[in-house]
DNA sequence: AAACTTACTGACTAGTCAGTCAGTATAGCC
DNA sequence: GGCTATACTGACTGACTAGTCAGTAAGTTT
């Protein structure tokens, strides 16, 4: 029966996942969530004691995915410099529709309101800047390349990936090929590497 | 008694731009701009057909604002160089509050729900791109700097400030200076100007 | 087999929402 | 002075909201 429960449990944070992507955070009701979950509304209130509570838990699923998808890259057997670009570049929207990067972005326009989720993004941030200067010190130790700045040299990076990303999503404004030649340019200028691509 | 309309229609759209910023596009309600404005729900629906043509209305001056601004800058009497500085580092957030960036971000959440704000933020990318390349062509023009391809510099350099916009506004992570410096290194690598900061 | 716990539902409520509508006040025109 | 258009409101409504609650069914413990 906890293993029934549990699934549902999964199953509503799924269907949260969905409809926030959909049709948006506060636009989302608890009826729309039961709906696409098959279950009654009070079966959603059950598992979880309100609304917020439905959104923090499932932001917190979404980031720990994250989360670990970056730990198995960091903990891939290949050099620095193509660990790094794997963690920029494959975070990288797929398309306008882009599941992934919908949800962060409704979930930057809500962050002010929800102080929990707040917190969960601010973390993810801190370990995304984390694992990639981690990865720009050993890299630099290996002399795989020069870096004077590992921690600003990972923020211009992610930033410049976020700007690119929200472009990519928002507007269809470039190509993924264009945007992951962009950043690895960039990720060539800013790690001292000699650059094939002379843009 | 036109003035007076077109008095109360301009307290109402400001007032809208407030409450958004204030509480987010989807919990904004019709009441909260009419109380914030000072004028019955009923007055708001007189000047504006639904909620959305409200938003679109306050979104559509946001935009004109942003869009003047560029082309004051564009005019100025200063180098090419400058100018695009300006643009690039004057449009930073001011800080974790800056309601001009928290409007953006709000908007781009709801952007898919909205066609028609989708096109204003479109034609707003596509000014603000268009805005930067030319002043880069112009400044190449005229021997100021180099610049293989000006349209891709100039996304490039929009999607570094967006990003950093994005990590200032939402996790206040970088301080103004330190995200300027940053814009304004990139500037001088991209445009292959002799930068004075090294990294 | 009785008592308790977990998982779940249908029916409900109190409140909020966008939008409507009938009607009023004022100003400009004839 | 009458007529029409514009600007505006208070009172309302029907739809929908998050959350509650009493009750049920099935499994677990004693």
């Amino acid at each position: 029966m906890a293993r029934d429960a549990d699934a549902r449990k999964s199953a509503i944070l799924a269907a949260v996942a969905e409809v926030i992507v959909e049709i948006g955070f506060t636009a989302m009701t608890v009826a729309d969530v039961a709906r696409r979950a098959g279950v009654s509304t009070a079966l959603v209130h059950y598992h979880f004691s309100s609304k917020s509570d439905l959104i923090r838990a499932a932001i917190s699923v979404a980031g720990e995915e994250e989360r670990s998808s970056r730990e198995a890259i960091a903990a891939r057997d290949a050099s620095a410099q193509d660990r790094i670009a794997e963690m920029l570049i494959g975070s990288l929207p797929e398309g306008p529709d882009d599941p992934t990067w919908l949800l962060w972005i409704e979930t930057w326009g809500e962050i002010r309101r929800l102080p929990e989720v707040r917190r969960l993004m601010e973390d993810l941030d801190r370990h995304e800047l984390e694992s990639i200067s981690a990865l720009i010190v050993s890299g630099r130790a290996d002399g795989e390349f020069a870096c004077e700045d590992p921690v600003a040299t990972a923020q211009r990076l992610v930033a410049l990936r976020d700007g690119l990303a929200v472009q990519r999503t928002l507007f269809s404004a470039t190509a993924v090929e264009d945007a992951a030649r962009l950043l690895r340019s960039a990720m060539s200028r800013n790690l001292g590497l000699p650059s094939d691509d002379p843009f």
